[in-house]
DNA sequence: ACAAAAGTGTTAGACTTACACCCATGA
DNA sequence: TCATGGGTGTAAGTCTAACACTTTTGT
């Protein structure tokens, strides 16, 4: 495979920045990432990510960069931290790439253009997205072979420091997630009790005691109350919820 | 004055990056904002800033911004936000420079590299910093005319977008008052409780009880008692504290 | 009627808040 | 001995955690 269409040094994007974006769903009880996996030979992972045109927000980049991975628009989106140690550059990919993709450029110009705009030290700015992992098509960009969800607790290895940017992520989330609830969407559009509650035990790893996390979900007063759900299972049927808007 | 010292684009730093320090004090009942007034015509007050290096850390640039400007070493510097609009850049600011200061470049070689490095869209780290008032000789850099503190609730006219990074370092450090016991690193070596609770009363913009938050804050655990603290008031003398280490 | 799960109520303990009280200090 | 402010104790109120009780569902 070649890079000639994939050439960022020509794009009037500012240098020496990448937005890292930790897209995270929810589904089986597990909290996912959506991970795309690289082209080339070898088996590279990274996370979703791209650059900040020169007349573009930053805070815009990264939903436009979410929007190319999800399809979706009016995401929850969080800048959470900046990654910026000085040794934070592609080198050691880069050399593992080019020896196992030997054809990975065959015009020169291209190649010491793309090569001095890639072995740059890069400052990356990470945001966490959450999403409803039932309305995302996951959409590969030119240079994903593949992507997909992985749990998080079950992250392959990935270039660079992006597994460290994940757990970051993770943390951000735990931190804010009860004084935002309202605005998350980790849910789909109608939801049972249980389901946050075994959302909140997944993201926080422990249990709740069901009686209580009935009565603080509903005290916050984020809730509507709707018709009740009934499955046909032999037991008193729960009402469905969804968020006051 | 003249630019021929300060000429960044010559400099090996990461090109559109800056950092901003929110340098955060406190004396007299009030939390104190370290700001440079720049050497040049017109009254221009901006946070301490600078770039970073590119074989440097993003954390060991603010700490290097950081020393310059206090000469201290080992403070607390927390990384809260990055500013990153697109229509963040300094043009207004250098249009209002340049017609106050006319002879502010001699050498058109210098200026036209200069005017470029600095008309160029910035996205700005902002990093909030807690200091020791009293240990802290304010340094001027070689474009300051003078550094001096200011009340946080009296801050003047900043260039840019400067005055709100200020705001948004103070609800940071709101948020993070408690649970880092961050706020001890403003006041000096040894203190008593009445002084860490006007230092609260301060940040909070409130009061609380005398004797319940004395209760609190020895639960914290976090502080060693010392002598008495006799003043000469015909009162019971506070015991001293220091923070444990 | 029964098992299973949802929803509500109740009680003990922990933590907060308000304030009473005593203590040390210097005039 | 008095006024002042520091330090401690206590009682009421609020919040939390554990669990008992009641309700609903389908077999």
């Amino acid at each position: 495979m070649e890079l000639k269409n994939y050439a960022p040094s020509k794009l009037n994007y500012i240098h020496q920045i990448t937005i890292d974006c930790v897209i995270l769903g929810y589904s089986n009880k597990e909290i996912k990432v959506l991970v795309p996996k690289l082209i080339f030979n070898g088996d590279f992972f990274a996370l979703p990510s791209g650059f900040v045109f020169q007349d573009e927000d930053v805070n815009d980049a990264a939903k436009r960069i979410l929007h190319e991975r999800t399809g979706l628009e009016n995401v929850y989106l969080e800048q959470f931290q900046v990654f910026g140690q000085a040794k934070r550059n592609s080198t050691t990919f880069l050399d593992k790439l080019t020896a196992l993709n030997p054809d990975i450029v065959s015009d020169q110009n291209t190649a010491a253009r793309e090569h001095e705009w890639f072995t740059k030290r890069f400052i990356s700015i990470g945001y966490y997205a959450l999403v409803d992992i039932n309305k995302v098509v996951p959409q590969k960009s030119s240079l994903d072979q593949s992507i997909s969800w992985f749990n998080i607790k079950d992250i392959p290895e990935m270039i660079m420091d992006h597994e460290q940017i994940i757990m970051e992520a993770r943390n951000a989330l735990r931190v804010h997630l009860d004084e935002k609830i309202s605005a998350f969407k980790l849910l789909p559009e109608t939801f049972t009790i249980k389901e946050i509650q075994e959302l909140y035990e997944t993201i926080y790893e422990k249990e709740f005691v069901r009686t209580n996390f009935q009565k603080k979900i509903l005290e916050m007063n984020v809730l509507e109350r709707l018709e009740k759900k009934y499955t046909g299972a032999k037991n008193k049927a729960p009402y469905l919820y969804k968020f006051k808007s």
